[in-house]
DNA sequence: CGCTGAATTGAAAATCTTCAAGTCTAGTGG
DNA sequence: CCACTAGACTTGAAGATTTTCAATTCAGCG
């Protein structure tokens, strides 16, 4: 198996999160490191918000719920990537750990230069997850995503991928099948490769590139 | 013709930017109005940014071009509404006056209390677009859009598109052919009305959002 | 070794895009 | 006042893409 990141403490399961103290504080007070098993949820909807999370390792995902039982999902976060403020003080989206994940919380964000640059960087991300799903076709998309996911991951030669394709498709406003045979097509072309189911090499930059229009 | 709110200023055509002294200052320092004939630019990507916007009337699009050549619409902003600072200290997008429209700009924004607000509630904006193309079917897309519209302009009975169907489709990532067929749809199911193009009245409210999922 | 959930693949049906005519409407000029 | 025009919008039909439903295959785990 050759995931390279995301499953390095897959041994640590089921825990509920346990705290425990920690010493480089980057920013502000309360800075502890909570650990959740794959599949822990970290917050729900509604819950006060105030908090923010640093991911120290493994991944996140955000996702509601439509009424009609489908799901969207809003956004990823890997190893470095902060999440958890929102636009209210209140939570407006679900908050799970993908795999064994290692979390950095910060009770009292610091300045409020923190804040507001931290803010920023989220409606960036905001952005560019909309430059992506605007886009018509679903090879544009999941190239886009790839890329992305790349991008974030140092753009080195094999990344990660720490969510199931169902949670690709819900990001991408795709079904799974499609993202099964979207990456299929493209492995086909010799623009990726697939070491294993969620571990992509990107053969082709360019190619792939090219199709995000 | 019926269009309650947007074409007020219908007359004042053709000037370039104007700007006159301007009394009630909410927030600081340079207060100003400039008005825009529709189809102005406002600032152009890789300007520098710093210069927010308020909306005072009309209404402004966020754009960028794809490299095919077709086009992304990011965000729409109403009588009422502040755009204007992005992520990065540069300009991402095109942003353009749709009709004519009166903006209020703040050189200095306030506190960073201030300036965080808006930087969340853009946040909180650009969530609300992703929840709407996030879905798949584009009667989905079009009802979400409608009713996010409606709310935005105080949800009366009937409210004013500014926008072309083309600016719509491509903030929803549709055809304009495909926005056509969908009004139609919803206004052959007396879900809507159009009492010209671009004034929509809502029948149905509740059938409406039962789409949204 | 056989589960079980995840992922892939196939085929048919639904949806969307593309290309090609129209139609409508506001603005112009006779 | 009325045609005329240009641009925006609508509508139709064919083709392409995507979804849906169903059946396998695959990979990790007891």
């Amino acid at each position: 198996m050759n995931a390279p990141v995301a499953n390095a403490q897959a041994k640590m399961l089921n825990a509920t999160p346990i705290a425990f103290p920690c010493s480089s504080a980057p920013v502000t007070r309360v800075t502890q490191v909570q650990t959740y098993a794959g599949g822990k949820e970290i917050y729900t909807p509604g819950e006060k918000s105030g908090t923010f999370y640093e991911v120290e390792f493994g991944a996140v995902r955000l996702h509601r719920l439509l009424s009609d039982g489908r799901r969207q999902v809003i956004g990823f976060y890997l190893a470095g990537e902060t999440f958890g403020f929102e636009a209210d003080r209140t939570h407006a989206f679900f908050a799970e750990a993908i795999v064994p994940t290692g979390l950095r919380s910060f009770s009292q964000p610091g300045s409020g230069d923190d804040i507001l640059k931290l803010a920023l960087r989220g409606m960036l991300r905001a952005q560019e997850h909309l430059a992506v799903i605007g886009r018509q076709t679903a090879v544009e998309r999941i190239a886009g995503f790839l890329l992305d996911m790349a991008n974030r991951q140092g753009n080195l030669d094999h990344f990660d991928l720490p969510m199931s394709r169902l949670d690709i498709a819900d990001y991408l406003g795709l079904t799974i099948e499609t993202v099964s045979r979207v990456f299929a097509k493209l492995r086909a072309s010799n623009l990726i490769k697939l070491q294993s189911v969620r571990c992509v090499q990107i053969q082709d930059f360019k190619a792939l590139a090219s199709l995000c229009a």
